[in-house]
Parts: C-alpha cells; sequence; structure tokens
DNA sequence: GAATCGCATAAGTGTGTGCTTATGTATTTT
DNA sequence: AAAATACATAAGCACACACTTATGCGATTC
C-alpha cells in the first residue's frame, strides 16, 4: 500500500526535513547533508523511504545521486485529501489560500 | 507541532480506517467499533491520537461520546501540500480530479 | 442505590523504527 | 593501480508505539 508508504514515511520529522529542502532545489544526497548533523547510513536510509513512498526520486550522475521531489507521491496525497472535500467548506477562509495557489 | 501529530496520526492504519469511517458519518465509540476487531481500549486510544491532530473532534452527549471528523486538521494537509504546488503541474491528470471538487 | 453501560486512563509487553558502526560497491582522482 | 569519494547495505541497539489487561469514573437503567 503506497498510501500507507507516504504517511509513514511523513510523519518522521527529519524526513520531512529532507523532503522540504528537496522542494527547494534539487541536490546529491552529501549536500543534503549539509547542517543537518545526521550520519551518511542515516541520511541514505531515509531517501529509501521517501523513495519507497514515491515522494523523491533518484537520478545517477556518475557517483553522484541527485534526489528530486516526485510529484506522484504529491499527486496521492491531493488524492487522498479529495476525498474528504465534503468536510472542506467548513474552514474556506484556510482554503481560500490553497484555492488562490492552485488557481495558476 | 500540530503538522507532526498530524502525519503520525495518519501513518496507522486502524486510524486511517477510523477517520474514513467518520467521514462517511458522525457516531460514537462503540459504533465505531462495530466490525473493527479492535478492543475498547485501543480505540480509545486511537481517538486520542486523532484528536490531538484536530483531524477529528468529540461532543458528548449523557455517556455516549459522538465523534466527527475536524475540518481543521483537513485544512492542515491542505496547506502543508500547498507549500509544495510547484511540483504539481507535472502531473496535470490526477490533479484535474481534485482542482474541480475544489472548485465549487 | 445497585448494577450496567460508555468511555478514559494506567501499567506492562512485544514489535517496529531510527540510529549507530562496520563493510561493500561503483566511480573518480591522482 | 592505488587512494579517495559518494552512496548503499548489514547488523545490533535503544526507544517509540500499538496492543493487552486491569481499573476508574460519570451517566443511565433497573
Amino acid at each position: 500500500m503506497i498510501e500507507h508508504d507516504i504517511f509513514r514515511a511523513l510523519a518522521d520529522p527529519t524526513r520531512r526535513t529532507i523532503f522540504e529542502k528537496l522542494a527547494n532545489g534539487s541536490m546529491n544526497a552529501s549536500t543534503l547533508r549539509q547542517g543537518m548533523d545526521i550520519s551518511q547510513p542515516a541520511m541514505s536510509q531515509h531517501l529509501a523511504v521517501l523513495r519507497a513512498a514515491k515522494l523523491v526520486r533518484e537520478q545517477k550522475e556518475g557517483r553522484f545521486v541527485n534526489y528530486e521531489v516526485d510529484p506522484d507521491g504529491l499527486a496521492l496525497i491531493a488524492q487522498w485529501l479529495a476525498k474528504y472535500r465534503a468536510y472542506w467548506p467548513a474552514r474556506i477562509d484556510a482554503l481560500k489560500l490553497l484555492l488562490k495557489d492552485m488557481d495558476q
């Protein structure tokens, strides 16, 4: 179940930080570690979890592995969220912002 | 951090099932248990986690406690998702559905 | 008012998870 | 070709987490 992989992957704060960094630009695993106080194997393991959840994808470049955000994972979250649209109108104010962003 | 509470709450498959059931209509904790093979304390603990994440909210009615979906949690997920809108156009097909739903 | 019901909380237990150190495997550098 | 670099994987460990049984507490029923 990929849906389970996604929520489990995002349940970890370190992985959310990694994902957020990648959202601001692709980079390889070593660069990703900078300023994060995390060991190389730990980073590698986190990236494996994010990859399994289709939240990031890799692109091998020589001995480097460039990581970038995978839109598939985000689309799946959007689909999950869409199932509960019946409950959204109750918080229109918070939603306006989202709608405005999406409408371009 | 409420954002962490949300993803952690949804990381458990049992809690996602509970949330989905409540999305189809409010009910109390006992009714929620029907057909779920889960103990009463386990259900109570799951509901506490979902409550802390603002994914559900309670409404006491005598000795019963009625639970319902809390739009706040969903709105927070929508906000989180909106941060990464830059990566959405790559999967327009999956997104069209979401946009159509939200545009009303 | 005693028993029952709906639910929450406490305490204990097994399993999952994120970390570490150690090692392996390509690829690049010198 | 030897050394260094970038990354992945294996194994072991400490802790978080989802469960259990036991108990408590307010509201209802008899």
